[in-house]
Formats: C-alpha cells, sequence, structure tokens
DNA sequence: CCCCCAAGATGACATTTTGTCAATTATTAC
DNA sequence: GTAATAATTGACAAAATGTCATCTTGGGGG
C-alpha cells in the first residue's frame, strides 16, 4: 500500500474483472455469482455507511464470501466503489431508455427522461447520490474520459444531437452549444436538482416538472 | 476505528477545532498555526492524491508537525477533508463576492460572478474539483444542509430573490420557481460545466460564455 | 459414476495504517 | 522568573488492509 507502482483504477467501463488474462476465457458462473454478491454487498453498505464508513472486511461479510475473495475480484476499495458508481450508472441508463417515447415532443421525451431518472431514484434510494459523483474526489488517477457522470453526459449529448436533427429546436438562435456541454450542464444540473428534491422531500411530480421546464429552457425549447 | 460510537463530522461549517470546550477561550496563536499548515498539506495532497491515496500521516509530514498533531485537530481524514472542502467554499464565496458590479443587468451580474468562479479555478487548479463535490459520497452522517455545495447553492438564491425583487426579469411567468431550487441547478450546472471545460480544454471566455448563457435562459432572463 | 484437476475460495498471518496518551516543550499570567 | 496551562510529540497499541499456502468445488473424460 502507497507503494509507488502505477495502480490501475482505469479499467473501470469494462469489465472490473481483476485479473483476466489475454485468453478470452468466459468468466465461470461461479467467479460471476460471487463477484455479484460482492457487488450487491457493496452497493448497500456504500450507500449506507458512506465511502469513508464501508471496510472491505464489512463488504466481504456482507457478501458471505471469504475475506479474500474480496481481492480476487477488486483490487481495493477504491476500484471497487468504481465498480459499483459504473453498474449504477448502466442501470440508470437502461432504466431511462425504456422510459423513451420515441414520437413526442422533445419537451415531453425530456420530461419522460427525468420521470425516469426520479423514478429510479426513488426506486433506489440513495444510489443515484452516491453513485452519480464526480470521482474526482476520491482518485485523480482514473481516466477521467470514462467516469460515469462523464458517460451519462455522453448519453445526453446523443439525445440531443438527435433532437437537433429533428429540426424541433428554435431557429433564431446562432450560438447552437456544443451537445456534449449542453450534457454536461444537464448531467450536473438534475444530480442537484435530485439532491434538492431529496433534501427538502419535493413531491415527485412538482421536482419533474421543474427540472424539465428549466432545463429546456436553458436550451431554448418551447416551453 | 468503527466503534459504533456516534462519530462527530458535523462541526463543519463553524470552526472545526476538534475540542473547544464551552469556554469561549480564543484559539492560541500556535495553535492556529498549526491548524492552517495541516489544511494546507491536506489542500495540496487531497487535489494531487484525492481521498483514497492520502493518508492522515503525509498531511502531518508535509505539514512539518508531529503525527498526534493532525488528531488534535481532526477527528479522522474525513474530518479533514470536510474542513478543507469547506474552507475551500468559503474561499470561493469570498473570491466571486468581490466580482459583483452593482450596477449591471442581471446578464452582465451573472457573467461576472461565473467569471469570478472560473478565474478562481484556474487560479487555484483542482481545488474546486476536489471541493466542490458531493459530500454524500464520503460519509452519510454530516448535516447534509451545511455541506459546501448545499451552502453555495444558498448564497445563489439569495442573489436570484434579490435579481427578482429588483424585478429585472420577464414578467410572461406564472411559474417563479423556488430560488433555492434554481440555486441548485445552477450550482450542479457549474460544478459540471467546469469539469467539461477542464476536460475538453475549453478557452475561458467561451466557457464563461457558454455557462452565462444556459443559465440565463434556464432563469428564463433576456439573453 | 467416479476420478482428476484447474479455477476459485478461504482465513490465518504479515504488513501497513490509524489512533492514543504519557512525557515533553512552548506559552501565558502573574 | 516561575508556576500553571496549552500544545505538541512520537513510541506504542489497536485496527484495517492485503497476501498466499492450502483447501473446495464443479465439470469434463473415461
Amino acid at each position: 500500500m502507497q507503494t509507488d507502482k502505477m495502480s490501475d483504477h482505469g479499467d473501470v467501463a469494462t469489465t472490473d474483472l481483476k485479473d483476466k488474462k489475454k485468453t478470452g476465457a468466459a468468466p465461470s458462473k461461479r467467479r460471476m455469482e460471487s463477484r455479484r454478491k460482492l457487488l450487491a454487498a457493496a452497493r448497500t453498505l456504500f450507500i449506507e455507511k458512506g465511502y469513508h464508513g464501508t471496510r472491505p472486511q464489512d463488504i466481504s461479510k456482507l457478501a458471505g464470501v471469504g475475506h479474500g475473495t474480496f481481492y480476487l475480484h477488486f483490487t481495493d476499495k477504491l476500484a471497487c466503489f468504481l465498480a459499483f458508481a459504473n453498474e449504477a450508472c448502466d442501470e440508470l441508463g437502461s432504466f431511462t431508455q425504456a422510459h423513451m417515447k420515441p414520437n413526442s415532443t422533445p419537451m415531453e421525451q425530456l420530461r419522460e427522461v427525468i420521470a425516469g431518472v426520479v423514478e429510479y431514484s426513488n426506486a433506489n434510494p440513495g444510489v443515484l447520490s452516491a453513485a452519480l459523483t464526480n470521482t474526482n474526489v476520491l482518485t485523480v488517477e482514473e481516466v477521467k474520459t470514462s467516469s460515469p457522470m462523464e458517460r451519462w453526459s455522453k448519453n445526453w449529448a446523443d439525445l440531443i444531437v438527435r433532437w437537433r436533427d429533428e429540426g424541433v429546436w428554435n431557429e433564431d438562435q446562432d450560438d447552437d452549444a456544443d451537445p456534449l456541454f449542453i450534457g454536461h450542464l444537464i448531467v450536473g444540473a438534475i444530480g442537484q436538482g435530485l439532491a434538492y428534491g431529496y433534501l427538502y422531500n419535493i413531491e415527485s411530480n412538482k421536482l419533474i416538472d421543474d427540472i424539465t421546464r428549466s432545463l429546456m429552457r436553458s436550451m431554448n425549447g418551447e416551453v
């Protein structure tokens, strides 16, 4: 620990299986099951106790596997946290994807996606506020462009491009901002918007409406 | 460690002097100097290595004080991190305050504040991305309403109220959203906006313009 | 069905990190 | 200058992290 070897927490967006030689051997069922239990336990504990308050020990115990097994799957607590955050980000992505209604106005589509986020957040309390975070706090080594928030921003950027292609925007604009930039703004705003809603106990529908309206305006769409 | 005593990381927004009996005795000059050195070292290391990669040991050594001194000032690494984050938040507050030009339009004022944030961020690389973070990741015990981002959101809410009082907004609105809500959105958007600017090397003036324009729109002001 | 063996899991142990406190040094009040 | 108090220190104790020799499991071949 604290040795100066270049650490390898960057294997995040893909599999996170710690070792996995170049041999394309499929990970066995048994191995995958251990990993699944560990990640489930990690999720519970990171949400309940935070990063600081959670020990690899506790994760193994809750997962019902031996202590050493933890280190077969993750190099350390940080790698485990990043795996958790990425898993949550993917889950959120699929969940909101399923909320898309293809043939509607951008306003309605936007509202649907945000409703999806809020619904996911209600169904999985604490997950987003723990996972959808700037992982810079924890480490500066991670490949920044594959952090969960960064990936989610890209999803939004894609959506915005699609909307623009469909020509549904106001046209009196000379300043089409970079979709990726807008994506970042949206992600930041949603993250804080959810935090606000949670902290001050805002009713879901009001929260969805307010976030939708503000974002719609910031993108210069029709409200 | 991991004992079940109720831990006390909540003394954050105020002094963070770990003990400080009820006697209103002023902290001695010597004590304050130790604390200052510790916080300076903590800032350097948290930015350089992240939370995970920084040990209390390292902070004491870099600060040039004995190892035990660290624990005289902070209960643990988490308390130290929160003190750092709060200090940075206050610094940012003062810095942007100084950027306010009283007799100008909201648009100009908004731009000035954002320019202040960007300037601060350039002058103090890494500080905001480390400090202006959702501290939920690290701990769930902190009194949420006094987290750095929460406090910054309140500053923004005050500003928005002032602007509204001055009657500079569009009036064709039936939906004046809660200023505190807008404050949160702004803080989230700025945080991610800065991350974007840093990650993709956006020129400062363009970044300031883009953030300003988007936020102005989201608040339904004149662009 | 049973034997074999390699992937996987385990937990005792070694290492590293965190936290405490009796002893020491600096500061302040008189 | 001296006594009383505040602050610091680092050796040591407690706890967490990480390793690895050994054991277990499950699936393929006979």
